[in-house]
DNA sequence: GCATACCATACCGTTTCGGTAGGGATTGCG
DNA sequence: CGCAATCCCTACCGAAACGGTATGGTATGC
């Protein structure tokens, strides 16, 4: 349960790499570029992108990545977990700390906040993010127009 | 957005005071020996509690802490802000990271995961959790008997 | 064949975490 | 009165994680 750069910047990046869907391969370079992210930073999370399952790289020149499913069967869940473990309590994570464990009433708190935090990240994917990022972007063009 | 043994310990802590309701003051050191929290750490948290408002401390022999309020009026938020400080999305909170910021679709998942985290976490009160914990241990001493 | 990409590994300064140490101030109790 | 119990405060400390950076290797389109 917790929530670094990591994501922050990933989920970024495959917002971008959902935005440009079906325009072939688009390398780390240019998505960091367009989202001010260290692009060395930006590489490894490709890396653990990759392992995941979520993204294709292609190497070499004009390479890149290329989501591996459309943006609307990828949930944000699998990109955070992807880039920070699985997602569980932190607090009371079965280690030394919770001898106490099983019989524990805070456990059941820490677990429905995990639980809680699972359904939001589970039931948003990137195509709900591309889209809501192409509204505003919208809007935003709007507004300087005006 | 980040819970870390602080909490754990400290919510423990405070469970155990909701358990001694009405009974007098209770020492740092009865609660550490009861809980296995380490005496001295627990001692720094009862000072951000005490700070937070949440707990009175008595000092001198035959001292210790009460609750301020009582364990239906004190929910679990209050304990891991005091604690962690105010709970926000840890990505994206306003710092240099977001530069790219308001206008960013990706922040309305940090937004709606920190409102889900505060819900359970403000819908949940010692008093829930002592009860829930005193009929946990009930059932730990039927289940032995049996 | 060469620039452009991804791939892998190692390193590094800073911050946070989890806890310990050592004392000081206050108070109940005998 | 004295003393033990208790809270209070500050400082310190090793280990881990965070957020990158650096360096080089490998594949590939043009």
């Amino acid at each position: 349960m917790r929530l670094t750069a990591k994501s922050e910047y990933g989920l970024l990046a495959l917002i971008d790499l959902a935005a440009h869907w079906g325009l072939g391969p688009i390398s780390a370079r240019e998505i960091a570029e367009r989202q001010s992210i260290p692009p060395k930073f930006l590489e490894q999370l490709f890396v653990s992108l990759r392992k995941a399952g979520l993204v294709t790289a292609m190497r070499g020149a004009r390479g890149g990545f290329v989501l591996e499913r459309t943006p609307s069967e990828i949930s944000v869940l699998e990109v955070v977990e992807a880039l920070e473990g699985p997602l569980k309590p932190t607090a009371c994570d079965g280690g030394s700390l919770c001898a106490r464990s099983q019989v524990c009433a805070a456990a059941t708190v820490w677990n429905r906040a995990t639980a809680a935090l699972r359904d939001v990240f589970d039931t948003t994917t990137l195509a709900d993010l591309a889209g809501a990022q192409a509204s505003i972007d919208a809007l935003g063009v709007d507004a300087s127009q005006a």
